[in-house]
DNA sequence: TACGATTGCAACTCATTGGTTGCACTCTAG
DNA sequence: CTAGAGTGCAACCAATGAGTTGCAATCGTA
């Protein structure tokens, strides 16, 4: 798994299905035991107690204990980091293409097409 | 891997941190060959080629053919998704914490403190 | 055409991980 | 105090996935 950053530990925590599953629900219904969740995905009470333990490291959900159960809820503030880092790529990515196409139009304007599609966008 | 609809696709992809490292790096340095970006990654050419294929059924990366060697660029699109998905998730999971907030400070004006969290968040 | 560089495919290894089972521990209610 | 429900821990299993190696195929050019 070798989770470094913040990110890094959240899309790890993400990677699984279950663990996406088990987010989706604990942000609708509240609150939950791993006991009162394991029966709607099909597995042991032990499987859903290491998602919600990898969920738990990335900080995603937080453990409260209530008597004799434990309950699990939603912390959403770490989806703000994985947010941003998508937001990044597709930023960065988005500027490249802006940039390539003015590049195109003013090579266009002075000569007709000549090199393929540039390694970098910045000035060299 | 088990793939079902699109944000399952870029969550699956994205579980893999030489894959997340590949999406940065194409994002800033534009349309690379997989014999480009593997000594970056210490790993063979054929492990980074089979992670831009990941990428590339996600529609993360396309792959274009420019005479004897393929580049491949980001394919930003497809990370909007994701992005929906996280902040639905954080949304919601703010809502209920809005509305249990509320809920909180009507029963202290009523009467003092006696059940626990509640299930649901919405009207019974 | 022949050579070098690049990509494509297939078989294989090894570590990770999702999942299960079994049992001990703890808390609460009768 | 005791029974039942719920949690915690450890060992084990099987499947998946990341990575490697080897070789064939393709493309551009000297």
């Amino acid at each position: 798994m070798v989770l470094n950053t913040q990110v890094e530990a959240v899309f790890d925590a993400l990677a699984d299905g279950t663990r996406r599953r088990l987010l989706q629900q604990l942000s609708r219904e509240g609150p939950l035991t791993a006991s009162q969740l394991a029966p709607d995905y099909g597995v042991t009470r032990q499987a859903v107690v290491k998602h919600l333990a990898i969920l738990r490291t990335a900080g995603l959900v937080t453990s409260e204990r209530a008597g004799n159960e434990v309950r699990f809820a939603v912390e959403a503030e770490p989806l703000a980091a994985a947010v941003d880092w998508l937001e990044q790529v597709g930023e960065r990515w988005d500027r490249r293409l802006v940039a390539l196409d003015k590049r195109l139009s003013a090579r266009a304007r002075d000569a007709p097409v000549a090199t393929g599609v540039p390694a970098a966008v910045g000035p060299q």
